[in-house]
DNA sequence: GATTGACCTCAACATTAGTTGAGGTTCTAG
DNA sequence: CTAGAACCTCAACTAATGTTGAGGTCAATC
């Protein structure tokens, strides 16, 4: 039997089918640096197999809700040249692992200042911890937020 | 003693400052109907007192991560020319509560999915759960998303 | 060897959540 | 009653995360 189809690169298409991330999406994760591919000679995308584990990694970091920019930086941590190893991945994933606890600590700190307010009422500045972040959440910034499936 | 001064409505500079949200935000909101003010003679925008409380639950929404469409949402099942009463907002908060329990839920299982990924570095597409929400989270959308700081 | 689907680039548009600035008006304190 | 701070509107800009379309090329099949 052949294995020689098992390491032919992926052209975008591929990619994205199996991934589920849209070609245009690609194109623009590669503008920014967060996948790259080779060329054929005529100019077309070649993407290396473990280019569908760094996609994945992207689709879940932003599951969580990092932004593009967190999850490169993350990414650059990868060997530069080579196929990263199980174990490159792992460790990628188990940083990942603690923001995502941290996240959820954050949300039940919240959760549990909430639970003071509703018996009041209070959701009025200065009295309540919920309206005086200082610690966790952060109380402001530009950047749009989401925990809703967008539909 | 007099009582007049806690019952005069608020300019936008005051409520800003109460509220650590900026003037122009504040108009945003405005424009998008989610507060809204008297005017003077001079056309001045003038604050009831508990838009206070209506921008704190704002801000505290946005803290977790809703979009403003659906705070507005939640705003408009506030009583509609009377100042809420306490039980309005804590009915709000309430609403408000459930979701984040649905967060934190949809978090941890993420996590714990996650934990089942470390030992095998299996951030590959199909074989992961992790890689096939289906059921919680949703996997893709235009929005921009966001939980670390801004800064 | 032509056709047709997949691919290329580049520019413009969409959405969320605002900020910034220009040009003009109002309010309040002295 | 006037100076200056605070306010007004409107338009344009920002940033993140992409999508859409125009105009043109590549590659695999009949």
């Amino acid at each position: 039997m052949t294995h020689v189809a098992a390491h032919r690169p992926l052209t975008i298409g591929e990619l994205s089918e199996r991934s589920g991330v849209s070609p245009s999406a690609l194109h623009f994760y590669e503008r920014n640096g967060l996948i790259e591919a080779e060329r054929t000679a005529g100019n077309q995308r070649r993407y290396r197999r473990d280019t569908l584990r760094r996609v994945a990694f992207i689709k879940t970091s932003q599951r969580v809700g990092l932004p593009l920019k967190d999850i490169r930086e993350a990414l650059d941590s990868l060997p530069d040249g080579r196929t990263p190893t199980k174990h490159d991945w792992a460790k990628l994933s188990l940083r990942w692992r603690k923001e995502l606890d941290e996240r959820i600590a954050a949300l039940q700190h919240l959760r549990n200042d909430l639970d003071g307010c509703i018996g009041c009422g209070c959701l009025s500045l200065k009295s309540c911890t919920l309206q005086n972040p200082a610690d966790e959440l952060g109380a402001s910034g530009a950047g749009a937020q989401r925990w809703t499936l967008p539909n």
